[in-house]
RNA sequence: GGGAGCAUAGCUCAGCUGGGAGAGCAUCUGCCUUACAAGCAGAGGGUCAUAGGUUCGAGCCCUAUUGUUCCCACCA
């Protein structure tokens, strides 16, 4: 039966298909293989809206990328569960169905909303993103371990109630990011800062005694209604005598004291600062440390509490205006400046997060931190690239305790109970619990937690965690963790320290950081600006092979990249040009064509050909072996256009059409060479390469189960490969003239070869008939051929004899500034090898090539010279 | 304030431990040569930000400067 590929390449016809065999197939399902070695890439929460996004779809194709890389290198690969995609993805619609229905929690409150939903979320489980499947991800998507089908995992309880046993879990009332808009706390690492505009409010509040005022700046004058104190430095000269006294705030008319503090920094504005122990985290600070009253001021949703009925129930800047008027009105404003300062805001939907004292969770982080700093340290666990060690340490020297507990509903339930009557509080492992006190039913903490609280435990509940599974047994500790740099405080940091504290191991020896995908003018891609590019629309458009293939091209570890739309378009024409070669392979194949090894006969041509295949196959598993995947990839792209498709198929054209053996020959190497690029490329473009591989092999084999391509020296043929880079010099500088001369295609000519490699030459004759559009050839060791352009390579002087086009002039000039060239080359070379330092320092291969490259440019001089001479005559 | 990245062809970027500067796109020339016009054959185009230094040799290593982006911290 006659292989054939369908003439167009169209990804979407195959793309789907082999997706379904692969899974159906269950070719795709994890295996742990004892004979083989582990190997596991951990794949990423999604971001909290459960979307598919083109960082995502980075992340996706890299890890993806090592995963068949390493799995058809030997490897027994483990696909870890997309179910926290799913479940989030869930959640999603969930929230959707019930907005439908009218339940929000600004209807029904939030303790009843989280009630609701958590009853919701029961019902329905873990689910799995479709989307993901269509970029090819060799995720196997039907694992179901990691399900919250209880609320909380069971990792997740596990290791919370060790910490609280532990007392590395507290509970308590502190200053905490607040979102007014989400109407949750966040930790630290998800306040993103930004400078704003603003104002400094220059105020005066007076003194008790009537003997006057003391002047301050602010840039929040509405949390003045929860001033404590008025804080100086205790070194200040200016206030010393005032420090003690009490003052009385403006509009409020309560009466604070002046403390000192040597937080006050006394360059700055007045030196003097007000105090607002609940809206200021220092403020907190310093209001612990003088037993100051804490008086909040906002609710919830950041607006002024009933307690002050003048501004009762104004939005935190309205009532901001508001009481700048009446400052003024009373005198109490003594000018305002413009200030740009630095406001935190909500990481997912940018309001200006409100600090708030409130009671919560934390995780005691110092005594996690310091495992973690000490297994990057001491190289159990390295960074690629290397650089990301510095942002690692610096964060967790420098860290605080982690808030954990979140008042939105998505997430782990905090199993934590709470008695109403006698306020007892159980930390359990149960799904319920009794008071232990009162004898009644306790309530669970509505909260939940943080989703990186979870995450961190991903490495290991995935596998089953806490219990002792035999997949946790083989494949922890994993190997490889590939995400952005934007994701180390969230994530990799949070997976090492709970990883230590958890199993005693780090949760991987590798993190391959990338960087993210901007859009073409290097902008983030967000959703305020529209400018994000949906990865299935563009896989609808051009295939996922070829988004695969330009997410991984020319992108260098840890470097953001832009997302242009031509980058895919030439990744899309790569795997046309792929797909077209293969097609045409196929066409001149004779039915039931087989080949299972490389022909012993072979050509120079061919040997060349494999020669450099060989040599691709070396320094591709080198760079993907050291994580250079980019450059892995430019390489197999170079060879299979430009050596493979240009040169080598070219070449096979008369072989083919002659027929007989030496089309045999060339047909064997053809397929052989075929089969090895696309299993180097099929980490990169397993679509078409599977597909490809499906219609020429046809032996019910899988490209992605198939060894991955290795150097043999047997196919190393060092001579031949030189050999014939004599012809292809030759051709090339044939075509050149040819092309400067303006001759077209359709102009033949014969070409008379003058060469003392007249047997490597002969071998190359015909393939100058086809690729030089030559009449005839004639080779021999000396020619004098008048009124003839002369193309010289270091090996041969060609004669081009076009009578009617040669202008001896020309020539002259021509030929002049090929001398010029070599003349420079000569100068360079002998130059470097007169010095001696260089003889004498310089490696010696380094130093014989270079002696070898003068004599080849010295040849070429002699060889234009010559020309040059008989022109001159 | 602390730290990091980037600066290479008109544009977007590669360039792995230092050994005569590369790709894609764009431009120009000639080709529909029966695998491919999503293609073929050619061409032009770079003081590798600047100034020093180390070295036989620097795009790459060191120092300083300029521009630019980002991260962290934070002054009310």
């Amino acid at each position: 039966m006659k292989k054939e590929l369908p003439k167009t390449y169209e990804p979407a016809q195959f793309e789907d298909r082999i997706y379904k065999y692969w899974t159906d197939g269950k070719m795709f399902h994890a295996e742990i293989d004892k004979n083989k070695k582990p190997y596991t890439i951990v794949i990423p929460p999604p971001n909290i809206t459960g979307q598919l996004h083109m960082g995502h779809a980075l992340d996706e194709t890299l890890q993806d990328i090592l995963i068949r890389f390493k799995r058809m290198s030997g490897y027994s690969a483990l696909w870890l569960p997309g179910t926290d995609h799913a479940a989030i993805a869930t959640e999603a619609k969930i929230v959707e169905a019930m907005r439908k229905e009218g339940i929000t929690k600004e209807g029904i409150g939030r303790e009843k909303f989280m009630e609701r939903a958590w009853a919701w979320k029961k019902q329905y489980g873990g689910r799995i993103v479709e989307q993901l499947k269509k970029l090819g991800s060799s995720c196997d998507w039907d694992r179901e371990r990691f399900t919250m089908d209880e609320g909380c995992s069971q990792a997740v309880k596990e290791v919370f109630v060790k910490y609280y046993e532990k007392g590395l879990i507290y509970r308590g009332e502190r200053i905490i990011n607040w979102c007014p808009k989400c109407k949750t706390s966040l930790s630290d690492a998800e306040v993103t800062y930004e400078d704003q505009a603003g104002h400094f409010w220059h105020l005066r509040y007076p003194l008790k005694d009537g003997s006057g005022y003391i002047e301050l700046a602010t840039t929040r004058p509405e949390t003045l209604l929860g001033d404590t104190a008025v804080a100086v430095n205790p070194d200040d000269d200016r206030y010393k005598d005032l420090v003690g006294k009490t003052l009385i705030l403006p509009l409020v008319g309560r009466e604070i004291p002046i403390v000192a503090d040597s937080y006050v920094d006394m360059e700055f504005g007045t030196g003097v600062v007000k105090i607002t122990p609940a809206h200021d985290p220092n403020d907190f600070e310093v209001g612990l440390r003088h037993n100051l009253p804490v008086i909040n001021v906002l609710t919830e949703d950041a607006k002024i509490t009933d307690d002050y009925p003048d501004y009762a129930g104004m939005d935190r800047y309205d009532a901001r205006k508001k009481i700048v008027e009446d400052l003024e009105k009373g005198g109490f404003l003594v000018r305002t400046e413009a200030h740009e300062h630095n406001v935190g805001t909500c990481y997912r939907c940018s309001t200006t997060v409100e600090p708030r004292v409130s009671t919560q969770w934390f995780v005691k982080m110092k005594p996690l931190a310091q495992p973690a700093i000490d297994a990057v340290k001491n190289g159990e666990t390295k960074f690629v690239p290397e650089r990301f060690d510095k942002i690692y340490f610096h964060w967790l020297e420098n860290i605080k305790d982690w808030c954990i507990s979140r008042q939105i509903w998505w997430g782990h339930q905090i199993p934590a109970f709470y008695c109403d009557d006698c306020g007892e509080m159980v930390v359990t492992k149960e799904n319920s619990a009794v008071c232990p006190k009162c004898g009644k039913p306790m309530r669970q903490d509505p909260d939940t937690l943080d989703t990186w609280f979870s995450s961190a435990l991903w490495p290991f509940s995935t596998l089953g965690w806490p219990e002792k599974t035999e997949d946790f047994e083989y494949f922890y500790p994993t190997n490889t963790l590939v995400t952005g740099y934007d994701i180390i405080f969230f994530w990799v940091i949070r997976m090492m320290f709970s990883a230590l504290e958890n199993t005693g191991r780090p949760p991987f020896d590798t993190v391959l950081i990338h960087g993210l995908v901007r859009d073409a003018q290097g902008r983030k891609m967000s959703k305020s600006l529209g400018n994000g590019i949906d990865p299935l629309e563009i896989i609808d458009q051009y295939g996922a092979d070829a988004l695969r293939f330009m997410l991984a091209m020319g992108n260098a570890p840890g470097n953001d990249m832009r997302f242009t739309e031509d980058k895919v378009k030439a990744a899309r024409n790569f795997a046309n040009k792929l797909w077209n070669a293969s097609r045409y392979i196929m066409m001149n194949l004779p039915d039931g064509f087989k080949c299972d090894k490389l022909c012993d006969e072979l050509s120079t041509e061919d040997k060349w050909v494999v020669s450099k295949f060989n040599t691709l196959a070396k320094e591709v598993n080198e760079n993907l072996e050291s994580y250079e995947l980019g450059v892995a990839c430019a390489k197999i792209y170079d060879f299979i256009w430009d050596v493979y498709c240009d040169w080598y198929i070219e070449l096979t054209k008369p072989r083919i059409t002659a027929g007989g053996e030496s089309a045999s020959t060339a047909q064997n190497v053809l397929v052989w060479v075929m089969k090895g690029m696309l299993k180097l490329l099929h980490p990169f473009m397993p679509f078409i390469t599977e597909e490809i591989w499906q219609t020429l092999v046809d032996d019910g084999s899988a490209i992605m189960l198939s060894d991955y391509p290795v150097y043999h020296s047997e196919y190393s043929f060092v001579s031949e490969e030189n050999e014939f880079e004599m012809i292809i010099a030759a051709i090339k500088s044939v075509r050149n003239i040819r092309s400067e001369m303006n001759v077209p295609n359709s102009v033949k000519s014969a070409l008379y070869i003058e060469t003392k490699n007249s047997e490597t030459f002969e071998n190359g004759r015909m393939y100058f008939e086809r690729l030089a559009f030559a009449s005839d050839v004639e080779i021999a060791e000396k020619y004098d051929i008048p009124d003839s352009i002369t193309a010289v390579t270091a090996n041969a002087r060609i004669f081009i004899p076009l009578a009617d086009i040669v202008d001896v002039e020309k020539e002259t000039a021509r030929l002049d500034k090929e001398k010029q060239a070599a003349l420079k080359d000569i100068e360079f070379l002998s130059k470097k090898l007169s010095n001696e330092g260089f003889l004498a320092k310089a490696p010696e291969k380094l130093v014989e090539e270079q002696k070898a490259k003068l004599t080849k440019a010295q040849e070429k001089l002699a060889k234009i010279e010559q020309s040059l001479a008989a022109l001159k005559k």
